[in-house]
DNA sequence: CGCGCTTTGTGAACACGTGCACAACTGCAT
DNA sequence: ATGCAGTTGTGCACGTGTTCACAAAGCGCG
């Protein structure tokens, strides 16, 4: 290993793979599994073997031919590569329904981003603790924010809400936002925003489902997970 | 209109983006607005002009040159084209936190997909009552299924079940699939699954967000929803 | 009616992502 | 040492998706 390494730019596409890989992978460690070939790996990711080798090897050449590669090598190389060496908190704005069951969501703060905080404009909903976390007002979201390093917001309120909630959120310092609410949300460039629609997935089905009728079963595409962050 | 139409094959790409030009025609054409550019539709959903025009052709030409189309006209189109000129009602497996939020979010019947019912695998959350659907035993989704034509179902499930879950959906005739948990299902061809990652999602933005420090803020790739119904 | 303004629909170039196929390489057995 | 079976890493061709740029077409006005 030389000098400093270049920060390659590694593909959307695979961006979006390697959170899969690294889950598969982190399951195999656990069952002792220390070895694992591109072709047991695209086995169990659900996608094509040479995928798994070009978006592994984006990493660099990590693994040894012959051989295949090694799993606890390969999941520091992926958390790594993600950003996944230390904790990301996060802050939910917006304790409805939606907002309530992430924040009771235990995957999250397993995964590397624990719930910092959820606030809602409801001084009703103010108070009450859910998945050991205090609700509290929206006007506490920038203390939040900076007292604990929030970089990433969620936002899960009413549509109507939206636009207000990530604004807030980019006032008070984060830089990154997951929405759950279905519409667009305007943003500075430079804040990276992916967005989770419920409907839309069902309404995606809905298409393909109803194309079924008349035309018999068939292979309606791949199940691939590309979407962009965007700026 | 000539004889039958063709049902000409939509790009993925294109299917994943009319659910939310849908959406804000809707909302246009509560706001009175009549007629509307592919500039301002593709201001309003945040995409190139170009591709707003590009994917309305694949529903035919129903724009008029010099002046835009028609808002109430194309919400039709779209929701024919995305087979939502009826209801879809869907099933959920999983009654925990997170199959609750879905249950109670009235989002899903407004927008076409009501919960035809929810089920669990625990004795003790059978009998509730979530967003208006009491929820069952598992062993009764057949029955639930084929009594309400239900043809989409929802995995809501800890990741241990998920499987097991989408093994009887398939089995009680389920033909399209939405997952929640976080691993990779195996189904028959011909059964459509997406899948929503909450922790994905998060590590995407993760990877983005890490990549900020030392780089400047920078753009950081589109906003799309690009992803495939597996077959 | 004809002219100019506006906006669509689409051909063509380009960018991106996928998958094949194979050379390069490793490890093991003999 | 040498050969062989196995697996990676990648060049290349292909397919899909995006964007530009412009001809074709509708509308309104004089």
């Amino acid at each position: 290993m030389p000098v400093e390494r270049v920060r390659r730019r590694i593909p959307e596409a695979t961006v979006a793979r390697l959170p899969v890989y690294l889950r598969i992978l982190v399951e195999q460690a656990t069952e002792e599994v220390e070895c694992i070939s591109s072709e047991g790996l695209a086995e169990l990711a659900g996608v094509n073997a040479a995928k798994v080798r070009k978006d592994l090897s984006y990493l660099g050449s990590y693994g040894t031919r012959g051989v295949g590669y090694e799993v606890a090598f390969l999941v520091y190389q992926i958390r790594r590569e993600l950003g996944l060496t230390h904790d990301w908190p996060v802050v939910i704005v917006g304790a409805g329904n939606l907002g309530q069951a992430l924040a009771g969501y235990n995957g999250f703060g397993e995964r590397g981003f624990p719930v910092a905080g959820i606030v809602d404009i409801e001084p009703g909903k103010v108070g009450s603790v859910i998945g050991g976390v205090r609700v509290r007002h929206i006007d506490d979201l920038q203390q939040i924010v900076q007292s604990r390093r929030v970089s990433i917001g969620v936002v899960a309120t009413p549509p109507s809400a939206a636009q207000d909630a990530a604004d807030r959120l980019v006032r008070a310092g984060v830089t990154s936002i997951l929405n759950f609410a279905p519409v667009v949300l305007a943003v500075p460039r430079g804040i990276s925003v992916r967005k989770v629609d419920l409907a839309v997935e069902l309404q995606i089905l809905s298409y393909y489902e109803q194309r079924r009728v008349g035309v018999g079963l068939q292979a309606v595409g791949s199940n691939d997970s590309t979407r962009g962050a965007s700026a």
